[in-house]
DNA sequence: AGCACGCCGACT
DNA sequence: GTCGGCGTGCTC
């Protein structure tokens, strides 16, 4: 008996290994397995059994099976498979993306000096080994022995001092149990039912009844440290009452939840619209059918499409018993989102997020697994959760591109959810205000069946939009100071800033769009116009102003903002591109009298910063909320009357081809956030762009119009969903090896189309990519495109499996595969 | 990704 | 000899 084992390593096949007797009960697929791999031992996945190998010979025995349940179910190991081969990455790295860190942590080993070798013949590279152990206490890890002492290969002169009994190697972990806060609680054990039973069980021993009593009168049962510490019993009390066997002691899971003390809030039952009703009626019937297949609902701001979710997920868990996965941006993932699904649904809910620890997501995961909750709410790596009888996958605003993991495995959680939903049988539901253009075009062609909420519940109107023209507001301000002044960027025009002051008077609240942080993009020298850049990447710095310093928003770097030109020595240095932090300042000084919060990156650094900002706004105690996309989701607060985009270009022209769509996408989603109640709203947008389709689109609250504009130029070149994309990027730390590289690559490509005739497929490029170094990485990329899937699947196979990089250890060079990309950054 | 191995040039 | 630097190839 053989496995097939999936290693968490960038190596795209398994490895054979041999199946003691001892362990083939357990050897089943989906379980963990410990095995040799190379120098040491490693985790990974049973992807499947067999009963032969090519090459038995070869094949080493696994050491242990870790799981005695597969930790990766069958329905979640498919998933996993289907990923594995659609998207360009080992199966095992996966698994490892899919299943709790905690059960995947590889292992560490530690070196220690056993016995002191005195002046015993050594050689220089073990005598400089003992020399180090012998300046420090304990284990040391090896990956730090190697990294002090240098790159050599230690293995082996570890191996032969350990034989010689000098030093010792011990290995920690792998976790095969991730860790689980405990805490013991007393309870009791035998009823006494009568007083005689009681003088009996207890004669003189005053405080064994007492403390017995008292536990009684608790409800039977206390956390042992609260009848201590909290109740001033003794500990050697409780062990004398165990030991009579009136009480026992049983060790219990603590769940730490950390969305517990959000919960339920009781929500009104809400009555749906007649809208509202007749989706629900078609999501329910598609339910009650064998292959319900994927809907998309397009239900404008406000139109309340989390009570379709809510009544969809009533009819799979309540009434058919099923269990269901409701997929969240993470940014969306609020105590506000969360409370309304717990409300309804209370602890059959957990909740998966990226603040929680380790230990917080296994708790919540093996929840799933038990069948103890029936729902998960989490961010994209949810669609993975490990429930059985899945009724129904919910993929709240679709369109959100941090569905798309930025590493490998490179997958998308939307089309993720499609698959799964297919593969168990579930209804997939997809909904959105502005959906993704490919999922708008499978509507279209018929793949996805349409619903759509085309009003606001309440008979509420969507807020009228008005357009203030930055240009013009510029020129007027000119025309006043006359042309010689320089002037100052426009960050409220009068008309905005008129708005928000008749909100402040009402007691009514205003949020403020920009998408973009810190004060300043970037500085430059008034004299000979040099722009600080990053040092690491292409980009400019951004300048933060209440710490002074210049930040990079892609590598973190940090240095002093500068107060002169290192180039030319001129003080005069101007600040420009305006970000969050200085509408911050300009909203401050033209409203000193309202309570301001700003809510990006910067400002929600700790772990629930977002929901004390969030909180305050509900409560009514802030009047304006500035910041950037964050802002912009699912936030429903009916008090907002007023909302106000500062600059709506931020990132339209962006070498990007969705670069147009996510900015319509983001001002009608910023839209959605006013008139939300009875008092209604209005929204303004600043733009230098009046004309443009997606600035209008989003004015006319035209979604299918501005869908059908960008369709057109989407089609020549034709870019999704005109076609599929796979982008190859080629990186490393030399700026020639890296396009020496990417053209080799390219050529290896486009060798492979002609040689085999393929049809349909093209190359395009290879070029720098459009930020052509990231983190002191040389980046180039070439792009593969085809109307067919298949296709496109198959050359992408070949090229991933067959095809490997000159290597260049100095470059450092690497690939990536990126299949559907989100961006082209 | 690691890690070992082997070749080469520098240094004792 | 011995060691570090660097390229190559393998891991069941």
């Amino acid at each position: 008996m053989f496995v097939e084992v999936a290693l968490p390593l960038p190596l795209p096949r398994t490895f054979t290994y041999a199946v003691p007797p001892e362990l083939r009960a357990q050897a089943r697929a989906g379980a963990r397995v410990l095995v040799p791999f190379g120098q040491r031992e490693r985790i990974g996945w049973i992807d499947r059994v067999v009963e032969t190998a090519a090459k038995p010979e070869r094949a080493k025995p696994v050491t242990a099976v870790l799981d005695a349940t597969p930790s990766a179910t069958l329905p979640i190991l498919k998933l996993c498979r289907w990923i594995a081969d659609y998207y360009l990455a080992p199966l095992g790295q996966v698994l490892r993306t899919a299943l709790p860190a905690g059960l995947t942590d590889s292992s560490t080993d530690f070196v220690t000096l056993a016995r002191d070798p005195g002046e015993a013949a050594l050689s220089e590279f073990e005598a400089k080994l003992v020399a180090f152990l012998r300046e420090r206490e304990g284990l040391q890890p090896v990956a730090r022995v190697r990294r002090v002492l240098g790159e050599r290969a230690w293995w082996p002169v570890i191996r032969r001092l350990e034989q010689e009994g000098i030093v010792r190697v011990e290995t920690e972990g792998p976790r095969v149990e991730p860790p689980v806060r405990t805490r013991r609680v007393v309870r009791i054990a035998r009823e006494l039912p009568t007083l005689l039973s009681r003088e009996e069980a207890f004669g003189r021993a005053k405080r064994q009844r007492e403390l017995y009593e008292t536990l009684e009168s608790i409800g039977g049962s206390a956390d042992t440290a609260h009848v201590t510490t909290g109740l001033g019993f003794g500990s050697e009390l409780i062990r004398q009452l165990v030991k009579k066997e009136l009480l026992a002691v049983d060790e219990e899971i603590i769940p730490r939840d950390p969305y517990a003390a959000i919960a339920a809030t009781a929500a009104p039952r809400l009555n749906p619209t007649p809208a509202q009703a007749g989706v629900i009626d078609a999501l329910v019937a598609a339910t009650r059918t064998s292959a319900p297949g994927t809907f998309l609902l397009r239900g404008v701001t406000g139109s309340g499409k989390t009570l379709v979710y809510i009544e969809l997920l009533r009819e799979v868990v309540d009434r058919q018993g099923k269990t269901a996965i409701v997929l969240v941006p993470e940014i969306a993932l609020t105590p506000q989102t969360v409370g309304r699904f717990k409300a309804v649904f209370g602890d059959r809910v957990a909740v998966l997020h990226s603040a929680l620890s380790d230990g917080e997501r296994y708790d919540e995961w093996r929840s799933l697994r038990s069948g103890e909750k029936r729902i998960v709410v989490g961010a994209r790596s949810a669609v993975f959760a490990p429930m059985e009888r899945v009724g129904a996958i919910i993929v709240d605003e679709e369109h959100e591109g941090s569905y798309k993991q930025g590493e490998a495995p490179r997958y998308h959680a939307r089309e993720v959810a499609v698959v799964r939903a297919r593969m168990e049988g579930a209804v997939c539901l997809l909904g959105s205000a502005t959906p993704a253009l490919e999922s708008w075009a499978n509507a279209q062609a018929g793949k996805y069946n349409l619903l759509e909420l085309p009003e606001r519940v309440g008979g509420q109107p969507l807020p009228p939009i008005k357009i203030v023209d930055l240009k013009k507001e510029r020129e007027r301000i000119r025309k006043s100071t006359g042309p010689l002044q320089e002037v100052a960027p426009v960050v409220v025009s009068d008309v905005l800033a008129a708005a928000v002051r008749d909100r402040i008077a009402k007691g009514e609240q205003t949020i403020l769009l920009l998408n973009r942080r810190g004060y300043a993009t970037f500085v430059q020298c008034r004299e000979c116009g040099l722009v600080w850049h990053c040092p690491q990447c292409n980009v400019s710095l951004t300048y933060h102003r209440k710490r002074h310093r210049l930040t990079c928003h892609y590598c973190l770097h940090e240095e002093e903002a500068p107060r002169h030109c290192p180039s030319c020595g001129e003080d005069d240095l101007s600040f420009k591109g305006v970000g969050t932090e200085q509408v911050e300042r300009a909203v401050e000084e033209a409203f000193p009298s309202a309570r301001i919060a700003r809510m990006d990156v910067d400002t929600t650094g700790a772990k629930w910063a977002h929901h004390d900002i969030l909180g305050r706004v509900e409560r009514g105690e802030v009047d304006l909320l500035l910041g950037t996309q964050m802002i912009a989701k699912g936030l429903d607060f009916p008090n907002v009357t007023l909302v106000g985009v500062i600059n709506a270009d931020v990132g339209i022209n962006l070498p990007d081809f969705r670069a147009t769509e996510r900015t319509f996408q983001l001002l009608t989603q910023v839209a959605g956030r006013a008139g939300r109640g009875v008092k209604g709203g209005e929204v303004f947008i600043q733009t230098a762009l009046p004309n443009h389709y997606a600035i209008l689109s989003a004015t006319d609250h035209d979604f299918v119009g501005f869908a059908e504009k960008e369709f057109e130029t989407r089609r020549e070149p034709a870019y999704p969903p005109f076609s599929r994309l796979l982008n190859v990027v080629v990186s490393g730390t030399e700026e020639n090896a890296t396009q020496a590289a990417a053209v080799e690559a390219a050529d290896w490509v486009s060798g492979l189309l002609t040689g085999r005739k393929v049809k349909g497929v093209a190359l395009v490029g290879p070029a720098p990519c459009p930020i052509d170094r990231i983190r002191g990485r040389w980046r180039w990329h070439f792009i593969l495109r085809s109307d067919s899937p298949k296709t496109l699947g198959e050359v992408a196979r070949y090229f991933y499996e067959k095809y490997r990089l000159p290597s260049n250890s100095k470059a450092d060079l690497r690939l990536a595969l990126d299949r559907d990309p989100v961006a082209l950054l």
